[in-house]
Parts: structure tokens; sequence; C-alpha cells
DNA sequence: ATTCTGACTGACTGGACAGTCAGTCGGGGC
DNA sequence: GCCCCGACTGACTGTCCAGTCAGTCAGAAT
């Protein structure tokens, strides 16, 4: 065995361990435990227990990145948001223990790693937010605060991937992607829109509400 | 300065350093010199560090559950709704600090304690989707795994709610109870449909969006 | 005045755990 | 056959912190 191979296998264990136990209660000595290494080992290859776990949402945080193409509105829209979709749940599914890791990362980390955590999180949102606002632009998008529109999608993916790996495997994969396209085409997206002329906004909210000084 | 007093004081104490620490890095000290008082005093009134936060939980908790009443679907829905999101948005941001706490709690507790939190979400849903499916049968839900339609609304409240006490404060009350109706309804609710009488869905979403009445 | 009560204190203990390092072992070079 | 090198080991150390408990003290009771 070489050092890659010994360091690949300290991380899937590290990974196994922070994704049953959660960052905090993983010991080192449960992740040696489970590579059949001594603790020594462990610190020839890792600087210390937190740049493991760093290592390991990074990984994640880059594969994600790389499944996320921008939409090219002059091709086909649908099938092009479809396939990003089934990018992300690729993905994520196919490594749950570290997507439950991701989605339940402990807060209360030094403030650091939780910031790591956030940029990426707004990385995502701003994508998602500039990807809405071209869409408005192209009659495609409802109108309406594309940076909410953002952080509700953010968020029901959030939950429906926590739920696909907290229990279970609830859904099947490919129904996974249906499913998500048509809450979000019913959400928000108007694709069969795209040929007619923008549509005129509908009447704001009221808002009666007045600074109070 | 009586018992209670003195609780309800170190209960205080406790939210805030949880809030901004989380669950782990708060320590006893910390909570005690906020309140002022030596470390036994803590076990004078609480049997260990995470009792505490139980009680803290379980206080917001059940604060939310009276805020949700059940929609009666003879009156005006719009107006029951709103309400109910009014309270959810109310018990949380009055509470920032265990709002923060709760939507991220640390994951890796014991699992008992991660047991309870899951059970909350999954009362919410469950109720949430009861809802819908009788929604559904009145027509002013539209058509779909409405148990997907509810992990959706939560996923994307927790994200809304986390986004709004994590920044400082981004969107002012009113707005958020408006935006998160208009979401609901965009999404999934269908509620000018209320006085047809239900119709089945159109196989194409190729609706001329007009003001109907 | 004296005793009693109970709220409060804070130095201390015991255990848990991240990280260390002196030492073992096997194999490859000479 | 001996030595060297570097991967590996695991007992050990230092630190941190939840929880303890013997002791203080103000005021109530007698």
């Amino acid at each position: 065995m070489d050092k890659a191979e010994r360091r690949l296998e300290l991380l899937r264990a590290a990974r196994d361990v922070f994704a049953t136990k959660g960052y905090h209660a993983a010991k080192v000595d449960d992740i040696v435990a489970r590579a059949s290494v001594a603790k020594g080992t462990f610190y020839l290859y890792f600087p210390d227990k937190r740049s493991v776990f760093v290592e390991l949402v990074d990984g994640l945080f880059s594969r994600l990145g790389a499944a996320i193409l921008t939409v090219d509105t002059q091709g086909d829209i649908e099938a092009q948001i479809k396939h990003n979709i089934r990018g992300i749940v690729a993905v994520l599914l196919d490594d749950p223990a570290l997507t439950q890791l991701l989605l339940s990362f402990a807060p209360g980390l030094d403030p650091a790693f939780a910031a790591k955590i956030r940029s990426f999180y707004d990385g995502v949102k701003t994508l998602l937010r500039m990807s809405l606002d071209e869409g408005q632009r192209l009659g495609i998008v409802a109108e309406g605060d594309t940076s909410m529109y953002a952080t509700f999608t953010v968020g029901a993916l959030k939950e429906i991937f926590t739920e696909s790996t907290d229990r279970g495997q609830a859904w099947p994969r490919e129904q996974l992607v249906e499913q998500i396209f048509r809450l979000l085409q019913r959400g928000y997206l108007r694709i069969d829109r795209a040929l007619d002329p923008p549509v005129s906004v509908p009447p704001a909210p009221r808002k009666t509400r007045k600074k109070s000084a």
C-alpha cells in the first residue's frame, strides 16, 4: 500500500465517521480504528483533525461546482436545466455520507470554517440569482425578487437532499430530478413563455407599511 | 432576586451564548459569566448543560406550534394562511438568538437529541402535507406529490429564516410575510380556483395568465 | 444572641481527547 | 550481514472543561 492509497483510506474512514457522528463527536481514535492504523499514522498524513474535514468538504464543493454549467439561453433550456439538476443529484447521492456532512455541518466550529461554508452557499445563490435575472430579461422567469427565489430554491434543495440522505434513500434518482424540475417550473420558471413577448408586471404587493420613526 | 428570576436569567444567558458560539463551543463558564453567578449556581438550577439547551429548544417548539392554526376551509383561506405565516415569522424573529440555534442546531449531538429535532420537523411536514391534501381535494392546491411540496416548503422557509437571522435582519417583517405567501401561491397554491369546480390539471402548462375573475 | 437554612461560591477532580515522540520493523542498498 | 530509511506504532502528555462539594454568609427563626 503506497502513500496515496493510505491517505485515501484515511479520508474515506474520516468521511464515514464524520457522517455518522458529526464533526465534534468524531474522535481521531475512531477514524484510525476504522482505517486500521495507529493514531500516529493519521498525523503523518494530516496536520490535524480539522484539515481532514476541510479537505473532505472542499472536495464535495468543487465536484458540485463542476457539475453546474451555465445555461446557454440559445439551446434547449429545459434540457440544460435538467442536466444541471441531474449533475447535482448525482454528485450528492453518490456520496451520501459526505452530503450529510455538508448539509448538516456543525455550526459553532471556529467562525472561519462556518464562514467558508456560508460563502459557498452565497456563491451558489449569487450564481442562481444571476441566471434568474437573465431569465427574467428573456421572459422565462416570473417577475419577482430573484434573490429570494434563489434563497427559496437553495433551501428547498437542501431539505430535499437532507431527506433523501437521512432516511433510507426515499426517492429514486430520476424521479427526484423530474420532481425538482417540476417544482422549479411551477414555482417560477415559465419556459413556455420564452416565445411570447415579455408580459407586463402584475400589480406589486401593497406596501402600506411606513417607516415608523 | 428570587429563584424563578435567577433561573430565567440563566436561561437567557445560555440562549445568548449558545446562539453566538453554538452548543459545543459554549462553555458553562461562559454562561455563568454572562449571568454573573458562580459555576455552582448553574447546577442548582439545571442538572447539566444539555438540559438547558433542551429546555430552550422545547420552548421555541411549543411557541411555534401554538402559532400555527389549522386552516378552516370555509373561511377566508388567504387571510388564514397569511395569519399563520405572520405568526411563525413573529415567533422566530422575536427571538433571533433561539431561532438561529434551532435552525442550525449541531448535529452529532447524542442521537436522541437529533431525533427530537427531526421529529419536530416531521410533525410540521405531516401537518402541512395533510393541509395540502385537503387543499387538493378542494382544488386550491395544484396536483402533485404533496409530501414533496411540504419538504420543499419547509426547506425554503428554513433557508429564508436562516438568512434573515444570520445576516443583519435583511427583510422587514411584513414584507417577509408577503413574499413568502406569494412564493407559496405561485409555487403551488391556486387560490383563485377555489370558486370553480375542481379542475383537472391541464396537461401542458400553457396558461395565458390574465387577470381572471 | 444564637442557631438554622438555603442560596451561593469557586477551587478542585476526573475523564476525555488532540496531538507527540521515542521506539519497532521490514526491506532495499552496499 | 549490516546499516539505513522511512513507514508505522501506541503509550504518554498537556489541556480543556463538565460537574462536584466543602465552605461562606445573609437573613429568618427561636
